[in-house]
DNA sequence: TCAATAGGTGCATATGTGTGCACAAAAACA
DNA sequence: TGTTTTTGTGCACACATATGCACCTATTGA
C-alpha cells in the first residue's frame, strides 16, 4: 500500500552500510577456516596450507585468491611460491564498523 | 608439516565464536532487504510485505520463515494473517558479539 | 455449506558455486 | 635446454538454494 516504499531504497541502505560481498567471502566454511588457520600459524605458502586441508590444492588457491580480492588475506610472491597471511586488522575493523552501522541502520524505525 | 594442526581445531574455534548459519541467513540479498524493510516499516503481514518485493509471495514467506528460525525476525499470528517484525536487538547484539569474538579470535597469533 | 482470502508446501527449474582433475604457466635448478 | 616444483586455469560435475507455479490447508464471513 502507500508506504512510499522505493524498492531501491533498502538496497541502497544495505549497500552503504553492509559490505555483503565481503561477508559472503568470510562466511564460507572453508574460507573462514583458512582465515583462522592463517591467524594462528602466520604467513604460509599455498602448498603448505593445502596440506592441512582436505580440499585439493587448486581449491585452496582459489579460496585464497577470492579472499585476497577483499583484503581478507594478503599475498606475497617469493620465487615460485605465493605466501598468504591473514589481514586481521582489516577483518576486525570491518566487523566493528558493520556492527556500528547495523545498530544505526536497524534503529531507524521511521 | 609438523604444525600439530588438528583439522577440527579451527572448525571448533569458528563454531564457538561465529554463528555462520545466522550470518548466511542475514547476508542474502533478499533477506537483508527484508530485514531493513521491516526495521523501517515495523510489523507487517506477509501479503503486504510481498507487495513491495518483486519475488513471489511464497518466496517471501519462505525467506521470513527462514529468518525466524534464527530469531532475526519475530512472527505473530492473528486470524488468517501472519505478522512479522524485525528483531533489531537480537541482530545488533549478535553483530557486536561477533565483532568482539573476531577481535579475540584473530589476535591469537600463537 | 460455500466462497473468498491468507499463508504453507511439493515440485520442477534455473542459477550459483564448491570441488577435483588435467594441463598450462612460471620459476628454480642441473 | 630439459626437469622439477609451485601455482594458476579451463572444464565438467555435484550440490545447494532461490524462484515461481500449482495446489493444499486454515480462517473468515455470507
Amino acid at each position: 500500500m502507500g508506504l512510499g516504499h522505493d524498492p531501491s531504497r533498502c538496497k541502497k541502505l544495505i549497500e552503504d552500510n553492509i559490505d555483503i560481498e565481503f561477508y559472503r567471502a568470510v562466511f564460507d566454511p572453508v574460507r573462514s577456516e583458512l582465515l583462522v588457520f592463517l591467524s594462528i600459524y602466520g604467513e604460509m605458502a599455498i602448498g603448505q596450507i593445502a596440506e592441512h586441508f582436505p580440499q585439493n590444492r587448486s581449491v585452496i588457491s582459489r579460496h585464497l585468491d577470492y579472499m585476497n580480492r577483499f583484503d581478507i588475506v594478503q599475498r606475497r610472491k617469493e620465487g615460485r611460491e605465493i605466501y598468504y597471511k591473514a589481514n586481521q586488522h582489516v577483518v576486525v575493523d570491518k566487523f566493528e564498523k558493520t556492527a556500528s552501522n547495523m545498530k544505526a541502520l536497524l534503529n531507524l524505525q521511521s
